[in-house]
DNA sequence: TGTACATCAGTGAACGCGCGTTCACTGATGTAC
DNA sequence: TGTACATCAGTGAACGCGCGTTCACTGATGTAC
């Protein structure tokens, strides 16, 4: 009954435990003794399974991105077939991922991590979301319900406006009596979308 | 011709001292102790002149801010009187400001500094550079090359389009083949603030 | 003009904190024979 | 089936760090008379 010597999946409840103090307490409290504690373990027990503090903050990144894309993914499945209300699907998925755990979606495009994932892994920008909006913005295209013109820079132009958006609500600064309301947010979308049109 | 133990102007070289700290080393290295190291100055100084941290932090966002103002404000009266190119000189300047000083801009805009500007100040979401926005976006509509429309929620919908960019650029999530182009940066403006054409 | 004194700015020692990382260790596991 | 041993996961003490903040202090300034 007592918790056994070998924890048995130490590597995924030390992740689990520091996505849990990323959502309660925030980027800054998310420490590697932190963690440790939370998981009920002494403090160098997360060396067993990460290199270091950035090693271990990359996989709760990568582990963030996996969530994002199913996340983005879930969204445009059920927005249907047609083009244009999955494009408009993904950018609302995207911002509603991100006010849900802000702190997670921080923590996924802070500095720190996307350096890391530059040097280390080959992927893009942000991966696997990313060529999706590439994706979404290509079949839109050819439906004719978004403007010709190269797709990466619409595509760019669409997540500056989404990532925009979301990063304001997240740090207050949409004007208090305004707040982060869902009609306000459709509003914005709206009209990001609205620069694409042909 | 050693330095007097009367400073004469703590309080400002404290501020000049933060500032080169954030331009030199970055938002982590901006610590009290360091802000009086770098002015050379014992480390409790300070304290006179702020009541604490979050006190400097603030009086250094509240500087950054005035800055700011007076960028934008340089670069719409070189872009002359007719509204559309004020908009665009606007976003514009935003960007430049952003990726001149990066870590200034990110601790002006900055969860910590929003908040207490939030409860402190009666200021809106950034005070002045919105306000300036709105005016130069009612200017612009009824010059009719914006479309119609409440000037505040499409306000908010370039400063989500501008405010993006400038953090996309800093976050480095901009693909690396890229890079932080002049080019690309005035064309993602453009497909922004067509977003927003009649 | 000169002196006493209040005021204020800056000092330096000290406290307590949490952090990342290292190291030699111990307890559990599983494999070879 | 049983025993020796290598391997591996987790421990706990320790190091050194920089931080924000407090406190009693000292040096300089300026004002009242």
């Amino acid at each position: 009954m007592a918790e056994p010597y070998h924890h048995g999946d130490l590597r995924g409840a030390l992740l689990r435990g520091a996505l849990q103090i990323l959502i309660e307490k925030g980027e800054t409290a998310l420490s590697l003794r932190a963690v440790a504690r939370q998981v009920g373990v002494s403090h160098t027990a997360p060396y067993r399974h990460f290199r270091d503090k950035a090693g271990l903050l990359q996989a709760v990144a990568d582990e963030g991105f996996a969530a994002f894309s199913e996340h983005l993914d879930a969204a445009q499945t059920a927005a249907g077939p047609d083009p244009l209300p999955r494009f408009r699907a993904l950018g609302r998925a995207y911002i509603d991922f991100a006010r849900a755990q802000p702190d997670r979606f921080r923590l996924m495009f802070g500095r720190e991590v996307v350096a890391a994932r530059h040097q280390s892994g080959d992927l893009g920008p942000a991966g696997a979301p990313f060529q999706r909006l590439l994706d979404t913005i290509g079949a839109a295209q050819h439906a004719g319900t978004v403007r010709a013109g190269p797709s990466p820079t619409l595509a760019l132009a669409a997540w500056a406006g989404v990532h925009g958006c979301a990063l304001l609500c997240l740090d207050g600064l949409l004007p208090p009596q305004v707040g982060p309301s869902d009609a306000l947010i459709d509003q914005l979308l709206q009209l990001c979308y609205e620069g694409l049109a042909p």
